[in-house]
DNA sequence: TTAAAAGTAGACCGACTTGTCTACACACGT
DNA sequence: ACGTGTGTAGACAAGTCGGTCTACTTTTAA
């Protein structure tokens, strides 16, 4: 492993369970056990730094997420995608951490302006999120053709995850999905 | 207006718009023209003050929401949730200012500890959320004799209402609240 | 073997943080 | 008229922040 790879991996890991401005340069150095030159060596500021932490977690987040939502049929792409949140939610999936809510999320929460490099990659991921989604809605028989239908009910499973990520976040109860997957079932039965 | 009032006026604004940790005292302080010495005679802290700008958030934002959801069958209290929600993210709602968000989640992800006064804070607030759907849809003629059932849609609103704010803030677009409201045809059709 | 690159440890800088304290001004009820 | 709130203005303390820089050591590749 790189140095720099080690040193995104030590303050992802901060920056996630602490938040963005709580952490600093400091306490990264501290924990990974680098000197200040090294770090800076390799980022041009703290922003730089944050700002590849949040592209590694993409990378982390959408090949996890690749895989829930790769089903053959539009009802299991839902019903993986939530049983999947509930796993991530218990902490019972090892690489994207202990659970504390949406990185992306969290971070645009500090950081409100969405001229921000910052602001602008939390966007951009979650169009990633979407895409992933209307992938693979398009990929199952029922959807193929339609387009339209495809695009409403991914902006649909996209609302509930955001939603019930950040319910467990916030009141850290895990047991809010299933409402979701009942209401799942009514829009399939139409 | 006391100036305790005119305190916390000033600093929910800049607090909701900028965030907890990139807002400091001594910005709050120019920007209601008030002594250093007179707002530590009426907060111990800065962590005080913060309650207290929840706090009214809280109530600001719960009267608006109950507003919302007082109507008569449960169809319409989604209707009326839906739409309310884009007239907040289209800045068409006064009192709760320029839409950033929702306060409570970002304060949330500023701090993550969930003991901390104002992750419990945050945590409150979202129950009373909850509560005030739970009443107006048991207020209703369709569901005052089902509290499952009412507890299941309040639950699902509350998950849909979350997803579509984090939509909203992150991406800063208002057009997704369509699929929630043909979603929830479809429910009420069955 | 040797020169360059990349690492360590940590002093240091200026700006900013929360919070305290002094000195003074004004208003109000007795 | 006077004392007691409550307010203002701002210096100050003590510490943290991001970031730079020096001096030295280790690794690496030609």
């Amino acid at each position: 492993m790189t140095k720099q790879e080690h040193i995104v991996n030590t303050a992802l890991t901060l920056f996630y369970t602490k938040g963005l401005h709580a952490v600093g340069i400091n306490e990264i150095l501290a924990e990974s056990n680098v000197a200040k030159k090294t770090l800076y060596n390799h980022f041009a500021s703290k922003d730089e730094l944050i700002c590849a932490c949040l592209a590694k977690r993409d990378t982390q987040f959408n090949s996890w997420f690749e895989e829930i939502c790769n089903k053959p049929l539009a009802i299991e792409v839902a019903i993986s995608l939530f049983t999947g949140l509930k796993l991530w939610f218990a902490n019972q999936v090892p690489k994207l951490g202990h659970f504390n809510g949406c990185f992306f999320i969290n971070a645009a929460a500090e950081y409100p302006n969405a001229q921000h490099p910052i602001a602008k990659q939390c966007m951009q991921h979650k169009q990633t999120i979407l895409d992933i989604i209307l992938t693979a809605l398009l990929a199952t028989p029922e959807l193929k053709n339609n387009k339209v239908k495809a695009l409403e009910i991914a902006h649909t499973l996209l609302t509930l995850k955001e939603g019930l990520i950040c319910q467990a976040r916030v009141t850290r109860n895990q047991s809010l999905v299933m409402p979701s997957i009942t209401l799942l079932k009514h829009i399939t039965q139409s």
